[in-house]
DNA sequence: GTCTATACACTGATAGAC
DNA sequence: GTCTATCAGTGTATAGAC
């Protein structure tokens, strides 16, 4: 094999996986893992039906590794946000201020849409609870040291960290329900309201 | 047909319809509309799996028969608190309380986590968009003018009250999901941390 | 009303030609 | 690598005995 039709290869690869990855986005997200068919899936990559299965062994696989790829995103967010400089308070701004952002946007509120899809049906599917479980864990762990430290400085409300952390993600889960109904009811929806749960009201506020 | 014989059979009626309901409420809440069958359902019964077609035309129609009902619940609650005495904030405040607690406790948690498939899943299903739309157009229509209320009353933070709304179930809706995943976070949870979506965070708050 | 057995369609996955 | 054709298994719904 030549090197030439060897990277040759490798693009159509990764072009084909693309596909595939975009496509099963889409049908996931709209069917659910069993809702949506393979055919569904196929048809939407403009490839053959068979093709899918050279790239990848099953359905679940198809699935899981999308999954994945979905719940790296907020992670990316997070890391972006609490690696660069800014009090706990105002990190935690921005952190808002992206997810409600993508929340809404096309493709990011795709993405969050179809982790909701996995969290709502995946139990019956092998490996997915094992991945939300792994990366939800993750995002707590990054996000409570900063919510206490807010606390500390008095601009976050006082309470259980863990539980206003789980709080405030679940309410992200929730805008993305909202924002994937359609009625364009997200458009309105601002950080600040995300923000509230939060911020410590009996503080003084910024003019 | 004896009056007693008719009897029986509307008794009967009633107990099989019964635990098909709550069997398909198990089911359907776990593994979705396209995750769960009916045979899953027929054996949750403890009833045959012809019979359940005896008494439903279709799957279909047990989804939406058992949605119904379903949306009707939060649906009382609205329509207790409201028309019960105290001020805008306090029926606010009331049915925070109640939603949090039903997201919370066994069989009305199940029954969030069911409206919450049937809102990820459902766009496949016909008549369950309309169904969900029909109800949650008529939550919020009798949630908003108590909001508009108490943020006249300054109790409630300002800003699009149909914004607000939206939030407030969606948030909602998040935490309904928080407690299906199990892992007992949802048991930290404050009515409060909903109502701090609404709350006005520059007024007096009570000692 | 209640059950078992079956028809029919569809889906995930594979085989094998090109 | 790409495709079509096919298999085996499963799911909804129905038929018909009791």
């Amino acid at each position: 094999m030549s090197p030439r039709k060897q990277a040759q290869n490798e693009q159509m690869r990764a072009e084909a996986l693309g596909k595939i990855n975009g496509a099963a986005l889409k049908v996931f997200a709209r069917y659910g893992y069993h809702g949506a068919t393979m055919k569904q899936i196929a048809r939407a990559t403009g490839l053959s039906y068979g093709l899918v299965y050279h790239y990848f062994p099953s359905k679940e696989k198809v699935f899981c590794s999308l999954l994945d790829f979905a719940l790296e995103i907020p992670m990316a967010a997070l890391n972006a946000v609490f690696d660069a400089p800014g009090t706990a308070w105002e990190k935690i701004e921005n952190l808002s201020a992206i997810l409600v952002g993508d929340s809404k946007s096309g493709e990011s509120s795709l993405y969050f849409f179809f982790v909701l899809q996995a969290m709502t049906q995946g139990k019956g599917i092998p490996g997915v609870p094992g991945l939300i479980d792994k990366r939800l864990t993750a995002y707590y762990e990054k996000f409570i040291p900063f919510l206490i430290q807010a606390q500390k400085s008095g601009e976050a409300v006082k309470g259980d960290p863990a539980a206003l952390t789980a709080a405030y993600f679940s309410f992200v889960q929730g805008l993305a329900l909202l924002a994937f109904q359609g009625k364009g009811m997200e458009k309105k929806i601002t950080p600040g309201i995300l923000l509230s749960v939060l911020r410590n009201g009996q503080s003084r506020v910024k003019a």
